[in-house]
DNA sequence: CGGGATCCTGTAAGCGCTTGCATAATATTC
DNA sequence: GAATATTATGCAAGCGCTTACAGGATCCCG
């Protein structure tokens, strides 16, 4: 592979000036950096990042840890980071953990390795070994925390107010005359899920409806999963006439296994699903959810970490988006008998 | 930020004795192995990679240039690669170029600039600044072209046979009786598009069906495209029975379209997809669709990338791969007037 | 025409790490 | 106990690049 020295040598002029001529050409005379410039481009030569970003301690790079790339519900947010990213001279890499902690913690790890220069963390673990007797909390890489963030050593936050956003949902439910709300959540374990089920409780407090554990099913957020949850909750007496997903892919789910069962919808059960995914106007019939503000997520994931990455610390922020209700057509009032 | 020097310095040792201690920890008796562990963990010290990298030449890191990460197509690759890649060592980052050729080179370009050791490519266009009238080709950094690949300076390829797998398709669809096959296309530059409409013309003239490029409709692979071509194509007179989209999730505009114009599928109409995406079987009908063989795709890329990354010259292959149709419920014989 | 400003280029240090080599200390052998 | 093998450590070079610094040309001005 071709070095800087050896262009030098072609060009015969040294090192440094191969160096000006493709960062400060303005500094280079005209004819040296003619005869670079054709030297590069004959050879081919692209400078060595590693020592370009070794040399500046910078790499440009920001690295996106997810738990699953492939969840339409990551779609906007990673375009909308990705394009303020790349407006102010940053790529991003995306890291798809399939909710493994391992690759959590090794695409975290490239920001401490310097691989990257910071991260934006979409799981709910801490991702990196460190000894809390010890002070290290000024050690850690810029970085932002979204849509699954606890409290973590005052690292900044994005997310939804989850709670008041399945209240809401299921207070909409709940307002349609429906009783029995099924519920079909997703990794029981994660804080948003939790923070749904805590919204919905509450929904289903104040609209004093018994509260029945059985309407729960929590899983993970497949498909699979949701259909058979689905299948599962209509097989109850008196049958759920309604159910609340926790996403809107697992509301498709939910849909097809009431198409398997020829249950109608949303005469017979109404869907809601959450998340806003732009499939769901297409789905058949088009899906009722609790949005989230994707491009804003993106949007403020970058604006929490921009600042970071150019040397300013950490603030200790929770910027909370506000959700919306879409009504579609999936929901409707509940049957009467 | 913490060097090895400082490590050295804090366990009185020479830098040396820090990185065999941390690289090859036999090399180095037990007193000064502890020193030097207690004071790494105590520091909270982590190696900068980009120095490591830069010294050893290898970064143990794959690119993956996807046009679109989010298309549900891309979700068992992603993970099948992934996997081979970690149990050899490596990683794997994703970037989303948004079908941007500048993006593309970006991401490509961080081959030549030793950010990553080696790309796959899934996006058709060559993504290098490479003048051709020298001889370059034995310049290019590790790597595989998939999915979208043409001939390309011996690069080697992974595909599927795209004009097999649509002419089968289509023949599919003629063996039921259509005689109105309407094609709902993906980006008309692509190769495997370009591809699939030839095995399409194939199938129509050997059923000895008229062929009409009114029933032709070409995008790009978004649903709002494939719900307003099924509007379109539904406009026609006389009206197609069939439609062929060449994915599964313009499949699912052309579902949602038919389903708002109260269009039975498949008694009416019979829709036809094309990937095999993890969504077909939830679908309203289920999805007929060619499938490819995602997870050997993903595989055949590693299998064709490690041993470049081991040094071995590239190979000039082209790895078809065979995809198969796979009938649920959205296809049936055409109706009868 | 001398002195200062301006422009251009080379020298060399250093970013943080790894490893070949040399040396020193210790163990092994007869 | 001398010769040899083994083990442990430090020294220093070098991966490929950028940039502060200094020195040599060139130019401008009175």
């Amino acid at each position: 592979m071709l070095s800087i020295k050896e262009i030098a040598k072609l060009a015969d002029v040294c090192p440094a000036t191969v160096s000006r001529v493709l960062r400060h050409p303005h500094l280079v005379s005209e004819e040296k950096r003619d005869r670079v410039n054709s030297i590069v481009k004959q050879t081919g030569y692209v400078p060595n990042n590693l020592a370009v970003n070794l040399r500046n301690t910078k790499t440009y790079k920001i690295m996106a840890i997810i738990p699953e790339v492939i969840r339409a519900y990551n779609n906007v947010i990673i375009r909308s980071m990705q394009d303020i990213a790349i407006e102010h001279g940053y790529s991003v890499l995306l890291g798809d953990t399939q909710s493994l902690q391992s690759r959590e913690k090794a695409f975290a790890d490239m920001a401490r390795t310097r691989e990257v220069d910071g991260i934006v963390l979409f799981c709910s673990r801490f991702p990196f070994d460190i000894d809390h007797t010890v002070d290290l909390a000024t050690q850690l890489p810029p970085m932002v925390h979204a849509c699954e963030s606890t409290d973590m050593l005052g690292i900044p936050k994005v997310n939804i107010d989850n709670v008041a956003a399945a209240r809401e949902g299921t207070e909409y439910l709940a307002s349609l005359g429906h009783k029995l709300i099924g519920v079909v959540a997703g990794h029981s374990l994660t804080p948003s899920t939790e923070s749904r089920l805590a919204g919905y409780r509450q929904a289903i407090d104040s609209a004093n409806i018994n509260y029945n554990p059985n309407l729960i099913s929590t899983g993970n957020y497949d498909l699979n999963m949701a259909e058979e949850a689905t299948q599962y909750l209509m097989s109850l007496r008196p049958r759920p006439t309604a159910i609340f997903a926790f996403s809107d892919e697992m509301a498709i789910g939910c849909l097809s296994a009431l198409h398997k069962l020829k249950i109608k919808i949303p005469e017979e059960v109404s869907v809601l699903g959450f998340d806003g995914i732009s499939y769901g106007p297409f789905l058949n019939p088009a899906l009722s959810t609790v949005a989230q503000p994707l491009q804003q997520i993106g949007q403020a994931c970058m604006q929490l970490l921009l600042p970071q990455l150019n040397g300013e610390p950490m603030q200790d922020c929770n910027r909370v988006l506000p959700h919306e209700l879409v009504i579609r057509q999936s929901t409707a009032p509940a049957p009467v008998y």
